[in-house]
DNA sequence: GATGAGGTTATGTATAGACAAATAGGCTGT
DNA sequence: ACAGCCTATTTGTCTATACATAACCTCATC
């Protein structure tokens, strides 16, 4: 082999997955051990063990102690999705980023509110709806409720020109959160601000985010038919 | 030292996302160096530089050369979601899984075919309707290109008792793919098998993969609406 | 004042050696 | 036959050291 300059773990990574790739080994089927890769490509055990880390990470290779590294049988078993600020989203697409407040309101948590957010009934929340739009379309409707208890000063913003997404990434971290797609008819007022008819099917993403054992904020984006998500693999 | 156990990256890398979280470190601020951690947690730079890198990933934090490690501005900027099998997703969720094939046809592409799948029309290409059931009730429909050039043998299949899908993990790699996902209106035939209304909103996934440069498989998966599809940050 | 060469510093990666943990498979005693 | 222990194998992780690489900084030079 080419021993060349630097080996390098990627280097071995990318042989490895080469390797797979074309069969020359098939999936289940196990493939020689860290020690003797090591001895194939020169390397120390530690840099073939990164490669072979970051393939199983990647889903391409199973790993089990005692038993050795297998090729995966079912490959990519996940695909990453970015999930990027609107604003940030929208700018990216080279479209012009707009944002409309629709309403703002403090209030006691009724009992849908508790159930969604998981604060207790009658504690106070703030709930948003606002839009983002590319180049003055509607884009996302956005429907949110905040737990004021986990996001200090929170009720000092207005929100009137700018979206509540870009002051809580910067004011109120989390550390544990839920990402959920599914497809949905839009709601009446989600219909008339999205500008799409009531029947028509919408994609929606809800995200739920929780500091330690505490709700932080629950949102539920609405995306009109058009809208793609998309991942490489 | 030690008054742990073992220090572990992992013990690590969670001490480092408690403190952001937290907010002992704020977004954008830079935290100490890694030979600073390392000194602080009695472990090796090498330690915890692999707790840095993994949060690194996570897009908790953003590290530069020279600059050193600064508290990400822009929390999580991406979810993973697991794309398993349909078959096994059904059977991790305890229900019985259950296969039909709705119909199999070798045919020259005709010009749709050859925009969807990125062959040239007129080459043979394997067209494939099934759908897949979760104790009896249909939970996604199939509707699939193959391109046989790219897939020895897949002529030889009847796929009456399988999916495509475990005949082609096995057997039809692929180096590069494309996941995508949108609601939509189901089309007759899909609402149809999947039992749903023309007018009911679906979640479809649309994947797409290559052998290098030729395509092997296109697949349009429809669930219907109660489908979710969830990811942890 | 602009520019470029060095120096400094933090991260990136490699290495060898060691021990820990999991576990398949064999061995032993009842 | 069977349960349970034993051990060899393989991956998981840590340490210590070294050098590579990127990028900010200063300073000399033109």
């Amino acid at each position: 082999m080419k021993s060349s300059a630097r080996s390098s773990f990627r280097a071995i990574k990318d042989e490895i997955a080469r390797r797979i790739g074309e069969r020359t080994w098939k999936p289940g089927s196990l493939i020689p051990g860290e020690e003797a890769l090591a001895a194939e490509f020169g390397a120390a055990r530690a840099t073939v063990n990164r490669a072979l880390q970051e393939l199983a990470r990647a889903g391409l290779v199973e790993r089990k102690r005692k038993v050795g590294t297998r090729v995966s049988m079912h490959p990519p078993r996940e695909a990453r999705f970015a999930i990027p600020l609107v604003a940030e989203e929208i700018r990216a697409s080279g479209a012009e980023y707009g944002y409309r407040l629709i309403s703002r309101a403090e209030r006691p948590a009724t009992p849908e509110d508790a159930a969604r957010l998981g604060v207790a009934a009658g504690e106070t929340v703030l709930h948003l709806a606002c839009i983002h739009l590319a180049d003055g379309r509607p884009y996302q409707f956005e429907d949110r409720l905040i737990n004021p208890a986990a996001a200090p000063r929170v009720l000092e913003q207005d929100f009137e020109t700018h979206g509540p997404n870009e002051w809580l990434v910067g004011s109120a971290p989390f550390s544990r959160g839920e990402f959920t797609f599914f497809a949905d008819l839009p709601s009446a007022e989600e219909a008339r601000h999205l500008a799409v008819e009531r029947h028509a099917p919408v994609l929606v993403g809800e995200r739920r985010t929780w500091l330690v054992a505490r709700p932080v904020t629950v949102v539920r984006m609405v995306h009109p038919r058009e809208h793609r998500l998309t991942s490489l693999l």
